[in-house]
DNA sequence: GCGACAG
DNA sequence: ATCTTGTCGC
């Protein structure tokens, strides 16, 4: 079942945070394959912020995931009512998201978040936390390795290693560029790793950065001009 | 206790 | 995330 609604008990605390992650912790789906490369819609969802007032904004651009042509985008402005603390990324970014989400008619397919999924400290990252919310495939694909482990990838576009949380692989490094800096791709709600990854190679033809963020990232900078001045 | 720390 | 010019390269 798809729902854009955010819970009436949304937190505005760390305590009262952390209390929702370790409840929603436990709804994520990391048993099913999720939906195959190159078909359906892919999603691309970013958030710019402007800290003097406390506005954030959101963009969400839907892609064919055969021919990464824009199918559909929506943007949302809002409040930001959560400050920044590492760890707790959803609860600053989900609100204004959801929004934006609720203006789209397309279907969503697999959702990339700009972020972590289950790479994270309670294994609820960004990305996990807005699949569990809506029930959609989700996935997070960030710039850098947040507190965990890697070695790097071989040069050779689409190589990669483990990201580790102790001996445990929470995501992985992945080469998008030949001898350029890795992305960290991780499972988000109901997609494994491996499928994740092979949607972030078919997402970055030409770029480090996959198409969805990248639309996604112009765009929500483009609506807070636009709110802001 | 202190510093690090996705965006 | 954001503050920010010019510049090298395809």
């Amino acid at each position: 079942m798809i729902s854009y609604t955010l819970p009436a008990d949304w937190p505005t605390d760390e305590k009262a945070a952390r209390a929702v992650q370790d409840e929603l912790r436990t709804r994520v789906v990391v048993d099913e394959p999720g939906p195959p490369p190159g078909t359906g819609h892919v999603t691309g969802v970013d958030v710019a912020y402007d800290d003097e007032r406390d506005i954030v904004a959101a963009a969400v651009v839907v892609l064919d995931a055969a021919t990464l042509d824009v199918v559909e985008e929506a943007t949302a402005v809002g409040t930001v009512a959560f400050s920044y603390v590492p760890g707790l990324l959803a609860f600053r970014e989900i609100p204004t998201v959801l929004t934006a989400l609720r203006r789209l008619t397309a279907d969503p397919g697999l959702v990339v978040c700009d972020g972590y999924g289950v790479a994270h400290p309670r294994r609820f990252g960004l990305a996990s936390h807005l699949g569990v919310l809506t029930g959609l495939a989700t996935m997070g694909i960030a710039k850098n390795p947040f507190t965990f482990a890697y070695e790097a990838p071989a040069a050779p576009r689409g190589s990669a290693s483990p990201l580790l949380d102790g001996t445990e692989e929470v995501g992985r490094a992945l080469r998008t560029r030949e001898g350029v800096k890795p992305v960290f791709v991780s499972a988000g709600h109901r997609v494994t790793l491996d499928n994740a990854c092979a949607h972030a190679l078919r997402l970055t033809p030409r770029y480090r950065l996959p198409e969805s963020t990248r639309r996604a990232d112009a765009l929500c900078r483009s609506a807070l001009r636009e709110a802001t001045g």
